[in-house]
DNA sequence: CCCTGATTCGC
DNA sequence: GCGAATCAGG
């Protein structure tokens, strides 16, 4: 579908009224919420509060440019692994419990991509620490040493895509629960493990 | 995870 | 001009 001009006149409207980008891209219809908000620009609407307009300190936002990368395929992450049956990851972040050493374990297949750069996300200063407040989706939220003593802090590199941790870090919290194996004869028959993708 | 608006840039 | 992809934040 194509601006028209009902279409346009609906769009200042909304706009106007305050309706958020979304509701009116949905009583449109057809169009995204990035194609309203796209042509609320180009006719010059604007200045509705953003989440990030706050912009904040001197990081204006020029980012990483796509640059030519045509060849690039879209890697929709799209099933990411998580089923009901996914182990558990050792270390509860939010726990007092701090990251443990691992026990020599199997480690199971994990969808570890590329070698991840080994800087924080966001470069600090030496000396600077991950905190509470740093922490996003994008960042690896792993402990490093123990809540509520002055050096603790979080790992900070970037997340393996789909996780809460960098790959080093997924491969500590996420090893496979294999019987214990003790000499005692099992009760049961274990259940099967659970696939890890 | 859901959501918001803003921006970029290939088409 | 258009809008998907991305960004940055709540």
């Amino acid at each position: 579908m194509s601006w028209t001009d009902e279409r346009i006149e609906t769009l200042r409207s909304l706009w106007e009224k305050g309706l958020t980008a979304s509701q009116i891209a949905d009583k449109l219809g057809n169009v995204s919420r990035n194609a309203v908000i796209g042509k609320a620009h180009r006719l010059g609407l604007k200045a509705r509060p953003s989440p990030v307009k706050g912009d904040s300190d001197g990081t204006p936002r020029e980012t990483a440019k796509k640059a030519a990368a045509p060849a690039a395929p879209k890697p929709k992450p799209e099933a990411a692994a998580q089923e009901a049956s996914a182990p558990q990851p050792r270390p509860a972040p939010e726990a007092k419990v701090p990251p443990v050493p691992a026990a020599a374990a199997p480690k199971p297949a994990m969808p570890v991509r590329a070698a991840m750069p080994a800087a924080p996300v966001k470069p600090r200063a030496p000396g600077e620490k991950v905190t509470l407040l740093d922490l996003s989706d994008k960042i690896c939220k792993w402990p490093i040493g123990h809540p509520g003593e002055p050096d603790f802090q979080f790992c900070g590199r970037p997340v393996n895509p789909g996780f809460p941790y960098c790959t080093a870090h997924c491969a500590e919290a996420y090893q496979a629960q294999l019987p214990r194996d003790r000499s005692r004869p099992s009760r049961a028959p274990m259940p099967p493990l659970p696939r890890v993708r």
